[in-house]
RNA sequence: GGGCGCUUAGCUCAGCUGGUCAGAGCAGCUGCCUUACAAGCAGCAGGUCGUCGGUUCGAGUCCGGCAGCGCCCACCA
């Protein structure tokens, strides 16, 4: 695939500048088709970062090409990261691991198709402009079009519209980006900056939206108005996937509820009596025989009067507490449960605020059988918290001696909203749903299709589906997201008719319901009757990151792009968000394309703190990335982040990148020892190599070669970089050193055929196909090094493979002459360690003893042996039994 | 309650389909200005491979029980 360098001669002593295609480098078996060799003086880390960064960007050496077929194109479906302040070393970490993947890929001939996502969508970003310009969003007024937040955040809070409150927070959005652009650029991402994408901008709305409008038409999302998980602080709906258990303290209370019509009195224990005017029943197990004879008999609550049924529910748990349980509407998901499939009334007391309602007791609906006592009893209670309530209504009941005992402590699991700072509500309201739990079975399917890495972490994916109770509730009662693209004809009196949503035609996507029209209708018709309003609503976040491959692929807007990217290759993420994005994509990929989004997904584990402690805002104990960076260097870094495996959790370790550098530092130095035989004689071919060690150096090279090959291809990039690495110190330490004096070269130094052609031969060859298996984890000091000796990028020549240490035939001692002669001079810088003397002593006589074949590579490389070592006299004896050395040190 | 992962030298971790597998790096210690490298180089020392049992001629390596740590899922009154 590559043309010899038209400068080249035949022996490859050669200088000139090759005619190759721009950005693309050397092909196999060829290591120095490229120009004249020049090393700088002193080497050094300092710098390269601002240098090739610079270079790569000039040069669009990451640029996607979109010429590529798919079966060319290695598509990445890169996570955004939230733009809400700063990365952390978290991020580092696992985008090095996409990246090295990303380069290997890339070096083998694919087209990367590598872009960058900014999740500025949602919660976070609200949050964060709240706080930073002291506004808070308030739709009910108008847009101002001169609006500029006051210099420093108010107090209390400035009502923005929500117009305005977006612009605000695309203004601090930009800026963050621009500060995780730099990051990414300094650490060496091989991104295509020209995909770059934001999970707010033009087309992640157009996607969203027309994604939803196509599904509603499918019937695949629907409305409902039901009882829905609601955070009080955000005051709004959440999702299911967005739940969190936290343990917290608790306490039973048994209360008696008095027969109704002649029966028995009876006790439950509930943790939540503040809901005991929201009771409709209760509910114990079919079997129970204690409950047994109440079911269908009534009981009336306490303080409240009202009359509530016994009944049986087999998913009521005889052991817990009392055996018998309240029903409220609504204390939690099972009397969600209990409320639908017993067909029970709703009386609801707990508002969108958290705060207990107003109640006509007496009303319908709300039948008592005292409706004066109901009302005193309520009237301590409305606009509580329900933390308030809970108090005030123990303290009644005590008095009422419908208390029995005094509360049990307990901790229990309470659910959370994963932000929110109170435990959910359940309340009533009307939502959009997209239809998850009819399509389990196939997610199931899709999810054994996919390839995971690590394997195991299959299994979290699995749980969550085969757990799911709730289809996926995508609206959000917030501002800054995709607005949900609909409106609704209001009848002449002014109703809503939410049946049938106006939605809007896919070539007007993406719409704001809230300043745009429906077809159909004037802009001076909105609610007004007979005309229309817009759904108030944006949203999940979800919603929006589950289509990251038809964002980044333009679906829906360059069709020929989007054909040549999806289904992508792989989707890099971390575990905590299996539930969440990655089960989300499969759903949109399924209902959308009925395919796979990936073949792949590579999880990473998450960072801890060099202490092992997971990282969080809130132990402080959060390590920002920057000034690691600059205390160590990009590769450095990036060496530690490829140390961690896939899927395994790894502490932030100094040390860790200290060796990084010592590495880094030790490609140049080897690279420049190499490069500096060079100099003046150009590259010789790799057919010049003819000793026995050059050639056993090589073939051991061409197992690294393959092994690392064989890694990358699965995403073991740990494994590839401790091969190369492994090789790497082995050709330092022991090759360099053995063939040192020969690559120097006497009198003969340039006669074809000769021992010293053969080193230079074999070093050149070997340095370019290290440089290149180094390359996807130390992008800097590779490229620095390269760029001494070779045309174009290292990141865009070809992955080593077997045509570049392809041997001439010959024939070569049995055992690895590398091997053998590394050991013996082992066994003399030992003599030399332990007799406190210099490497550069001399050995007056060293005795080998071995076995023949040991001896016949010893022979091979006798010389080099010879003068690595210091070595006046060498002498080899052969023996049955165990190898011996003996070493005679020269008296000074 | 169900499930997953981890447990190998002081530290961080390799050890694939069982038989040079008891390893690497860091830290520690001892030395060395050796013409690629003193932000280097050479060398030394360090572990009954969590625990109990099983399979096998032979087990960090396979199977089972247990323990500790971490995590996922769960209808948690």
């Amino acid at each position: 695939m590559t043309a010899p360098a038209p400068g080249a001669s035949p022996d490859g002593a050669t200088i000139g500048r090759s005619a190759t295609v721009p950005g693309r480098g050397t092909g196999p078996g060829d290591p120095g088709a490229g120009r004249g060799v020049g090393v700088p003086e002193r080497p050094g880390l300092e710098g390269l970062e601002a240098k090739w960064s610079a270079r790569w960007e000039a040069d669009g050496t990451y640029r996607f090409d979109r010429r590529a077929e798919r079966a060319d194109v290695f598509s990445i479906d890169t996570p955004p990261p939230t733009v809400s302040g700063t990365l952390h070393i978290g991020h580092v970490f696992s985008y090095t691991h996409t990246d090295t993947v990303a380069r290997f890929q890339r070096m083998r001939g694919k087209a990367v198709f590598y872009p960058m996502g900014w999740d500025d969508n949602g919660l976070p970003t609200e949050r964060r402009v709240q706080n930073f310009y002291g506004v808070r969003c308030d739709p009910s007024l108008p847009f101002d079009p001169g609006f500029e937040p006051p210099a420093r955040p108010p107090t209390p809070a400035l009502a923005v519209s929500r117009p305005n409150f977006v612009q605000l927070c695309e203004r601090l959005t930009a800026a963050d980006e621009q500060a995780f652009e730099t990051l990414w650029r300094t650490l060496g991402l091989s991104v295509d900056w020209g995909l770059a994408y934001a999970t707010i901008d033009e087309g992640a709305r157009r996607a969203s939206q027309r994604s939803f409008v196509r599904a509603l038409a499918r019937g695949e999302v629907y409305q409902q108005t039901a009882p829905t998980l609601w955070d009080v602080d955000f005051a709004t709906a959440v999702s299911q996937a967005e739940l969190e258990d936290r343990e917290r303290p608790g306490a039973y209370h048994r209360l008696r509820f008095e027969g109704h019509g002649g029966g028995p009195a009876v006790e439950i224990e509930t943790t939540r009596p503040e809901l005991l005017p929201a009771c409709v029943a209760l509910v114990a197990h079919p079997d129970d025989g204690r409950y047994a004879p109440l079911f269908g008999a009534s009981v009336r609550t306490p303080l409240f009067g009202t009359v509530v049924p016994v009944l049986a529910h087999p998913q009521a748990d005889p052991e817990k507490g009392s055996g018998i349980a309240m029903v409220c509407t609504f204390g939690d998901t099972t009397d969600v449960v209990w409320w639908r499939e017993l067909g029970l009334p709703t009386r609801t007391v707990v508002g969108r605020d958290g705060r207990l309602e107003p109640v006509a007791w007496g009303s319908p609906g709300w039948e008592t059988e005292d409706p004066a006592g109901a009302a005193a009893h309520y009237a301590g209670l409305v606009g509580r918290t329900v933390r308030q309530a809970q108090a005030a209504i123990v303290e009644q009941l005590e008095a009422a001696g419908a208390l029995v005992g005094p509360p049990r402590p307990i901790t229990h699991p309470v659910k959370f909203y994963e932000r929110g700072e109170r435990p959910l509500e359940i309340v009533s309201s009307r939502q959009w749903f997209v239809r998850t739990l009819d399509l389990r079975e196939r997610l199931l399917e899709r999810g054994e299709e996919l390839r995971w890495h690590p394997p195991y972490m299959a299994q979290r994916y699995r749980s969550w589906v085969e757990g799911l109770s709730a289809d996926w509730n995508i609206s959000r009662q917030r501002f800054f997201g995709v607005p949900i693209p609909l409106w609704y004809p209001l009848g002449t009196d002014g109703a809503i008719d939410f049946g049938h949503p106006l939605s809007p035609a896919e070539d007007r996507l993406p719409v704001d319901p809230s300043t745009d029209v429906p077809d159909g209708y004037r802009p001076e018709q909105r609610n007004e009757p007979g005309g229309f309003v817009g759904d108030p609503d944006v949203m999940d976040t979800w919603a929006t990151s589950s289509l990251t491959p038809q964002i980044a692929g333009r679906w829906g807007h360059d069709e020929d792009l989007f054909a040549r990217v999806f289904p992508m290759d792989v989707r890099p993420q971390a575990h905590d968000i299996i539930r969440t994005w990655l089960f989300t994509t499969v759903v949109r990929a399924e209902q959308e394309a009925g395919s796979l989004p990936w073949s792949d997904v590579a999880i990473s584990g998450w960072v801890l703190d060099p202490d092992r402690k997971k990282m969080s805002k809130s132990k402080g104990n959060v390590v920002t990335p920057l000034p690691l960076l600059e205390r160590h260097g990009a590769d450095s870094v990036r060496y530690w982040a490829a140390s961690g495996r896939p899927g395994t959790d790894t502490a932030v370790d100094e040390g860790q990148m200290k060796v990084g550098r010592r590495l880094a530092i030790k490609v140049l130095n080897a690279s420049k020892f190499a490069l500096g035989r060079l100099e003046g004689g150009g590259v010789p071919p790799l057919s010049a190599v003819s000793e026995p060690l050059d050639r056993h150096m090589l073939r051991r090279l061409a197992t690294v070669v393959e092994e690392a090959t064989g890694a990358l291809e699965a995403y073991e990039y740990t494994t590839a970089l401790e091969r190369a690495e492994t090789f790497f110190w082995v050709f330092c330490d022991d090759y360099l050193e053995l063939v040192k004096s020969r690559a120097y070269g006497g009198p003969d130094a340039g006669r074809p055929g000769g021992p010293t052609l053969s080193a230079r031969a074999a070093l050149a060859a070997a340095l370019s196909v290290q440089l290149r298996l180094l390359a996807p984890f130390l992008p800097y000091v590779t490229e620095e090094a390269w760029s001494w000796w070779q045309e174009g990028s290292v990141h865009r020549a070809t992955w080593p493979g077997p045509a570049d240490l392809a041997l001439a035939p010959g024939a070569d001692p049995a055992e690895d002459v590398l091997d053998v002669a590394a050991e013996v001079l082992g066994a003399v810088r030992r003599a030399k360690t332990a007799a406190k003397r210099s490497m550069r002593a001399r050995v007056a006589r060293l005795e080998v003893l071995d076995r023949s074949g040991r001896l016949d590579a010893l022979r091979a490389a006798r010389a080099d042996l010879v003068d690595a070592g210091g070595i006046q006299e060498l002498v080899l004896t052969e023996t049955e039994g165990g190898g011996d050395v003996q070493v005679v040190l020269a008296v000074d």
